[in-house]
DNA sequence: AAGTAGACCAACCGCGTCAAT
DNA sequence: TATTGACGCGGTTGGTCTACT
């Protein structure tokens, strides 16, 4: 189908927003509300189109948002649902209270990302593979992917939210398995073997309720049934599913170390 | 002081999805 | 059922600032 632009750009304005232009839109949204971006423009003169409106709104006029200073602990939440979730940052940002998901992204590209590479790169048998066919240069091109990397966004249909519903109100690890067997059984396209990499059924992780929990209630959540997940993790990835290679040890493979869990569930663990 | 490289981050772009018609 | 507009998302770009030579 064909796609129209989303605004007319003749005669609107690009680049870094304005005191004024803010103004607008901050008055605008206080009077409206949220949505409709679309008429933005129109109703406030604004030569700015619905979808500039809506990034700045979100991401910098909010009254709710918090800049800079990220703490270590959120810096720690970033760490830990980016290795969880990959680069779904609006997922991520929505576990992370008054951080907007463009901040998160250009925190994890700016800064993050080479905290991790350096990690990575002092543990030679994790991820530092060869391109197929080629062999390791002098410089490796250190590509560090999450183990559950989907480089575009599923969005829950209703069918998923019904089911996301059901797993909120019965978070058991039985139906998280069972949810997980299926996912196993139908083989996306043929063509994918269900991996940590792919198996959708981890969207019960990445769809909880955003503002379900708050920054500190996610840290000290109990995740004590994850354990039942990890070894699932374990046995997925024995076969190899990290990223196509088989792990040096099953220790390597698991997405959460004895120690993580530990950590995420407190001494009741 | 001038030039350059790299880091940071605000904003833009294209695409997928949803909902209304 | 097909079409269309709007929204939301992740990836990318480009401007600005700072450190270094």
């Amino acid at each position: 189908m064909g796609r129209s632009p989303c605004c007319e750009k003749n005669g609107l304005n690009r680049g870094a927003w304005t005191a004024l232009e803010d103004q607008l839109l901050i008055d605008y949204i206080k009077i409206h509300g949220e949505g409709r971006w679309g008429k933005i423009p129109k109703e406030t003169g604004l030569k700015r189109c619905g979808k500039s409106c809506r990034l700045r709104w979100l991401n910098y006029l909010k009254p709710d948002i918090k800049r800079g200073n990220i703490t270590q602990d959120e810096e720690d939440l970033i760490l830990r649902l980016h290795k969880l979730l990959g680069n779904r940052w609006s997922l991520i940002a929505g576990r992370l209270p008054a951080r907007t998901d463009n901040e998160i992204k250009n925190y994890w590209n700016s800064t993050l990302r080479k905290k991790v590479q350096a990690n990575h790169s002092e543990l030679p048998n994790i991820e530092k593979k060869s391109v197929k066919g080629k062999s390791n240069d002098a410089t490796p091109s250190l590509k560090i992917e999450p183990c559950l990397t989907t480089t575009k966004p599923t969005r829950c249909t209703k069918d998923e939210e019904l089911d996301h519903n059901t797993l909120v109100e019965e978070p058991s690890i039985k139906g998280v398995m069972e949810k997980s067997k299926e996912a196993n059984s139908d083989s996306r396209d043929g063509l994918l073997p269900i991996t940590c990499e792919n198996d959708m059924s981890w969207n019960f992780i990445a769809d909880l309720n955003p503002g379900q929990f708050s920054l500190t209630e996610f840290l000290h959540a109990d995740f004590t049934k994850l354990s039942g997940l990890n070894s699932m993790i374990v046995e997925d990835c024995n076969n190899g599913c990290i990223n196509g290679s088989s792990p040096s040890s099953s220790e390597e493979a698991r997405m959460f170390t004895d120690e993580m869990l530990k950590n995420w569930a407190g001494d009741s663990f």
